[in-house]
DNA sequence: CACTAAGCGAGACGGTACGTCCCGTCTTTCC
DNA sequence: GGAAAGACGGGACGTACCGTCTCGCTTAGTG
């Protein structure tokens, strides 16, 4: 599986025989622009369709419902950030992660996340779509990382790994849903330096 | 009973007329129920009218949608738990805090706050309203005590206490959203102590 | 009981006690002003009310619905035209009283009895009160002055009145209704004058 | 079936994409039901979409209202007698007609035409179809038959034919909205014959 | 003359129907 | 045989009135 996963399955996509793939794109794109232009709530079926210049049927033979469309738009966009690897240590491949995915929230996958987030609360098979392909795949990574750290006498040996993943990646999906502050570059390098150091004075 | 939310006004409800306290009550807790029974998609105006005997129209005078209703029963119950305070310490304080949010969050108030976040992601003005009346007063109770450590040389000067708010509340909504773990009060306390440590070892 | 009825009991108002003729009054001349300004669409209870400056109890308080008081606005307003007599013969007397009826139909009366012979299809009730209190009463005074007409041997021996009244009073209400004819003295008068002659050449 | 109304286009429903007639037919026959079993009053666009097992949304994809529902029912039943001729004479073939459309009122499309009678008080494009749909084509066929008579020297030189009719078609309607009489078979000749033969001794 | 009973405005209330929008399925027609 | 187009059954929306009710305020009539 290379880096940037070509022929990659579509992450909700219905299987069956083969189906057009411009199709599909522009079905995407229809979504994605519709979203980033008027907002979630402007994003029916109908509009989907009509602004692909496609019949609605035709969505519904790939996808079950308007989630799953707007989660392969998602997938589409997000995919070269996937796993991003690169720091020269493992710590600075965690913070490079996370400025990797603050970059994409600012973004149109941003707006697309938030949604999908929010949908899955109402929606389980897509909550546990959300945390099996997207959330817990960046934690498979992490966590290593961080019992490396562990072992290397880097960081403290009673750290659990779990909940420092938790520490670091809670601030970000806080400030996506929220609002209350930007995704910034900085703001992520704080929020990494603030949990390596902790709040305590040495 | 808090100190300062004698006399609150309820946080969406119309004003004008006065309005029978009780039908409101019937309303929001026909609301509760349903959400909690069935989910915020078996939620419809319809549904609360008939559960709580009322016409529909008597709930559009007080709420003009129904993310407002569900946004009036969440603060009716979490009242009690606005803004706590009575830990010995300015530190201990804000464990506590973290652990009454959590506390109400594991039970029904978490069922109505998440889904109050979800709405929220499609509706501006609910966004604004949970951020200004839920979010922030909380915010604004932990930073000065956070700012006190600093002066009190407890903690880091280079403490940014927004950073810091988001790094011990960041955890609580990202395990609420995507339910990777519970909010026990062992799991708050780990999320306090990690925070306070740091993660490199001293 | 006097050719114009002063002291006339209303003719759908409830009884009871006393009540303020003047509030009586207004409520009869909103109801007749909306009707004819914007149509019985527009006549709602609380249109009337609200043009009348009243409260929509004081209404049902004094009729049982909206087609009770345009009924009553209609008989104020009939009150004077109500079974005129006249002509210096029999026969002149009916020609001079289709005329009154005619004249008063094409005046702001015509809206109104226009409304209640529509509503009257929906309600039995209404439908005997008009039949009862308009139509048969000017039927009552034909009636004898056609059989008086059989009895002078100026009329056809085998004419049956209540069949004559229907054709001389007929063409007005069909005009009425479908608006085909303006229901002006000449048309009348040649309803009058085809119907003593017949059609067939002498 | 009359002679010219063959590829007759539905009276009031909206044209477009082709539908399927038996839904329209459904619809057509709940309508009617229920105007039947239930009154006007009953007749809700809910019902009637209910009763035929449809969505309201098909009913108004045809009809732009309940009242121009009703008028097609009125139609679709009333098409047979539409324009009768038959008489061996110009006269006979006038009270034939008459009589066609007693009989007709008599039974279930009476209860029809009353209510789209009603209706059209209320609503001028109702009341200008049913004018140019269902009143002035009589009109159309029974006048030159009058003219004809005057020709023919058997009716009188100074009849106004438009008067004639309303002489003879009042009465009918006058008996279907105020039901102070039958519209029996001799009830019609009668109302013919004294509009034949006149008031007044020969 | 004060008191009290009612009439009154205002409008909240439970309820029904409206006409619209969208969902997810189905059917027709074209390529 | 897949795709566009869109009709279809269904269900929620938010609005408009209905007819009833409950509030205070005004206003007569009565003791």
């Amino acid at each position: 599986m290379s880096r940037n996963t070509r022929q990659r399955q579509s992450a909700a996509v219905k299987v069956g025989r083969p189906r057009n793939p411009r199709i599909q794109q522009r079905i995407l794109k229809a979504a994605t622009d519709l979203v980033l232009e008027q907002g979630f709530r402007a994003l029916s079926m109908d509009a989907i369709a009509e602004r692909a210049g496609v019949g609605r049927m035709t969505i519904y033979r790939r996808w079950p419902n308007k989630a799953a469309v707007v989660m392969d738009a998602f997938f589409a966009r997000m995919d070269p950030y996937a796993l991003f690897r690169g720091g020269k240590t493992y710590m600075e491949s965690i913070r490079l992660q996370l400025r990797a995915v603050a970059k994409a929230y600012r973004g149109k996958e941003g707006s697309l996340i938030r949604i999908l987030l929010a949908e899955a609360q109402f929606d389980p098979e897509l909550a546990s779509a959300i945390r099996e392909k997207w959330i817990l795949p960046r934690r498979r990574v992490t966590i290593p990382y961080l019992e490396q750290g562990i072992r290397d006498g880097f960081l403290r040996e009673d750290l659990d790994p779990n909940v420092a993943v938790d520490l670091l990646y809670g601030p970000i999906y806080l400030q996506l849903l929220m609002g209350t502050a930007t995704l910034s570059d900085s703001y992520i390098d704080k929020i990494f330096q603030h949990a390596m150091r902790g709040f305590k004075k040495a």
